[in-house]
DNA sequence: ACAAAAGTGTTGACTTTACACCCATGT
DNA sequence: ACATGGGTGTAAAGTCAACACTTTTGT
């Protein structure tokens, strides 16, 4: 059919979507997992060892199963490589699907973003490493662009949602959990005012114990954790917010 | 294979992925357009004919073509219900792939959200409508969801990008444009306030024209523009900003 | 005693809502 | 004149970065 015959498509053109079958195309899954590890945001990459792309550096994943859900699919895929009981936040984060974006047949993939919190060191495989975000390696199709979405994405939500519960450890002191949001915003921030924010917001809470201080002295450091291990949004906008009458 | 073999995908899993041909599934590509008319948020929908979800209504869009991009799918498509240079935006939001969002067989959908201003009634076929989306009809698949995805993710952008560019026609009055803003956002936005916040923030601009009071009388409304007519983040999350050092 | 690290108090800048008041126009 | 809607001034609330100061520990 021409899609210039605007005309009769206005009258019955709406109907015939859901008939056919269509072409089909192949469906990846694929996540940018990123990982705090010694105070730098790394990502979770695999050296490609065969064309297309033969030395360039991938995002783990893989096809789609025939009956699997999204989210499904990328936790059964990772679970290859990372434990899966590490993920601690999973969340969708955009679909490609240009007609090149893989040489070898048309394929889109889904993009997803995976956190694992600092401190655990899962087992992965020979070709698999973490590499600190601002050196990435040469990357394979438009995974590079896919990793930009994901740093923005946590950027963002590190301002207005209680994200930072999936980047610490289960509990933490206030100077490491400054430095896990320094490593993720990628500027400093006072660990002295990260506390105020964070307790004002509700996000974090006291544990009551605390941390003897190292060799060189200093006050013992409280522990904190987050007060719920899902994301919230704890912080709608400051801005264009609803009158408070 | 059997995916608890976990030691022997340690080792050699990660290349396989790129192999083989797998399964494909239907894919299809879905707007969720919103525009502002008579002060209320609508989103434009059409009534299925034939089963499946008979008779409940559905978002336009259909199957991805074999060469196309998702968006350039997306809008060739609405092209054969909204004249295509009345689209202001259009944006990625979400891919669902429920292997069961589909009776009739595994399909994946991703979802965009589009805008056309204000002011302008393109011609649709008769078994689509604009329907006021806090009264959405009982709509077929998981096209609600979307919907809702679609309203969240204008309501979070018209609190900090540029976005109104694309609710309001190329020049209003501020009472004109807050009433836009009241329709998306779901609750009132003073124009007095909306004013300076989108002057400080470089969004609107004065035109040096303005409009005749109507025969009721009152001072002659001001007529304003967008300054850019693409999406710009012009206010960063106010909290946890780089230090101005 | 002194250094080091954690935590508190306080200030100032900035942003936004609320609201009283002034301005320009039609009847 | 007066009603009507547009526009300005200003106050009050809230949030956050900066920084001086205090607390608690090890050597």
């Amino acid at each position: 059919m021409n899609i210039d015959e605007v005309g009769e498509k206005l009258v019955s053109g709406l109907q015939e979507r859901s008939s056919g079958s269509g072409p089909k195309a192949a469906h990846e899954v694929l996540a940018v997992v990123f990982q705090i590890r010694q105070d730098r945001l790394c990502v979770l990459v695999w050296r490609r060892g065969r064309p297309p792309c033969e030395g360039l550096w991938a995002l783990p994943g893989g096809r789609l199963g025939a009956a699997e859900g999204l989210g499904e699919s990328i936790r059964r895929q990772l679970a290859q490589k990372v434990d899966v009981r590490d993920l601690s936040h999973l969340e969708q984060l955009e679909t490609r699907g240009d007609p090149d974006r893989d040489p070898f047949g048309r394929t889109l993939a889904t993009a997803y973003l995976g956190l694992v919190p600092a401190g655990i060191d899962p087992v992965v495989p020979v070709d698999t490493e973490w590499r600190p975000v601002p050196e990435l390696p040469p990357m394979a199709f438009d995974h590079a662009a896919m990793v930009g979405s994901a740093r923005r994405r946590l950027r963002a939500k590190l301002s207005y949602t209680n994200i930072g519960f999936a980047l610490a450890p289960p509990e933490f002191t206030m100077s490491e959990l400054s430095r896990y949001y320094r490593a993720a915003l990628g500027h400093d921030v006072a660990a002295t005012n990260l506390r105020r924010v964070l307790l004002r917001r509700g996000q974090i809470e006291e544990t009551g114990q605390s941390v003897p201080s190292g060799r060189s002295g200093g006050r013992p450091a409280a522990l904190f954790r987050f007060r719920a291990r899902s994301l919230e949004i704890t912080d709608a906008f400051a801005v264009l917010r609803p009158p408070s009458g």
